[in-house]
DNA sequence: ATACAATACGAACGATCGTACCATTTGTTT
DNA sequence: AAACAAATGGTACGATCGTTCGTATTGTAT
């Protein structure tokens, strides 16, 4: 959509920008934005460290990009075909075992991009941080939307503080995101499964309509 | 324990070495155990950099030090101030509550020290992940036998599966501080009190002796 | 054909990194 | 008093960092 004027170098730049944001990405969800040096990627992709550098103009571009790179990678793995699931509870369940799909994939080597790059700027200032402090909460605002979908339609308990539930669902997964790279693996989603599913199957309790916990 | 010869030459040492990760830590929960530079500390300090090098050896041992540094600081005012509750639920809410604290008073700058230096690390090798693992391994492990106390004293009904509470309890931690710093602020903490709260009420309700939620 | 624009490279810059070596000072041991 | 040990500082090394500059190449305009 960016790549509308049929220029041939910009879109032999955009080619290569794209080889080398598909690495950064995955370096920078281990070594996280600040372990992403411009000279190791250009060695990696062979070529030069003055090219890939134009190619973004300052490092912070060149983080920025990453981020958004991980983001349409995060919308097209988890988000998209979730959303393919009808509302209600089965597509918040959708989303949150898309999610866990998607760390326990690991689609990045690191785990959550997010997760990482997060916490690694959390307590920073600067556009990075900004950047990524609005993917969470654009993440946290749709698992609040597909909550209040399922509410609607009465699989949800009236009382049910929505915020309140999708803190706690987000909490589960970010856990089994961690225990798992740290050793614990599968059983850690297992556990945020188990979690998430009776947390959900409570809050449907109350509710009018039925669930049953599957789909 | 360590300081039992009097060696005036060892006893400088030390007191220069705390100081050093006094600011280490602090420095490690916002930049990360990476972003901790031997030159900077000692500039920070008004020492030179070969001395305070010299001191620990390696840029390793440095992080490694600081890593035990953040888990005196963690001891003190986390788990033995909890441990002077009672065993049993209140025990298990004091901790909780002392972790909120110790998050929310920033006794780190940058939140829980080890939620930023795991995440850091989650995804590499070497000693300075192994010590992180390990840490958190025993802060789970705490957490869980802390439940099992409650258990049986009968506050917990006996069919919960404490590695699965345990992960939840913790995982509403983990989120509440990274919420926090990430913008959220106080509402975080509140998020995170109720969701223990009701989880443990709930772990309560089928249980023999019952438990006020406060206490 | 000519002027312009974007990509890509090579070389070099100042800064900072972790580390090594050597000297000095200070405290302990004999 | 002499021998030793630990802490601390000064200097310098090689590596890597992000960035700048000049230049050649390639594609698009006029």
């Amino acid at each position: 959509m960016l790549d509308e004027h049929p220029d041939g170098r910009v879109r032999r730049g955009n080619a290569t920008r794209r080889a080398v944001l598909r690495r950064a990405v995955d370096v920078a969800s281990v070594e996280g934005l600040d372990g992403l040096s411009i000279g190791r990627l250009a060695t990696e992709l062979s070529m030069s460290k003055s090219g890939l550098f134009a190619l973004f103009g300052a490092k912070e571009e060149l983080q920025l990009a990453t981020i958004r790179a991980a983001k349409r990678i995060y919308i097209d793995t988890v988000v998209t075909p979730a959303l393919e699931t009808p509302p209600g509870l089965g597509r918040v369940w959708a989303l949150v075992a898309a999610w866990i799909d998607y760390s326990r994939g690991r689609v990045f080597p690191g785990g959550c991009f997010f997760a990482r790059t997060s916490y690694e700027y959390a307590a920073r200032d600067g556009e990075v941080r900004d950047a990524l402090t609005a993917s969470r909460h654009e993440w946290l605002e749709l698992i609040e939307q597909s909550l209040a979908e399922a509410q609607s339609l009465g699989e949800l308990a009236g009382t049910e503080a929505l915020p309140q539930l999708a803190f706690e669902l987000n909490a589960f997964l970010d856990g089994a995101n961690l225990d798992s790279l740290l050793g614990r693996g599968e059983p850690a989603y297992d556990q945020a499964r188990r979690a998430i599913r009776d947390r959900l199957a409570s809050a449907n309790r109350a509710a009018t309509q039925p669930w049953d916990g599957t789909t």
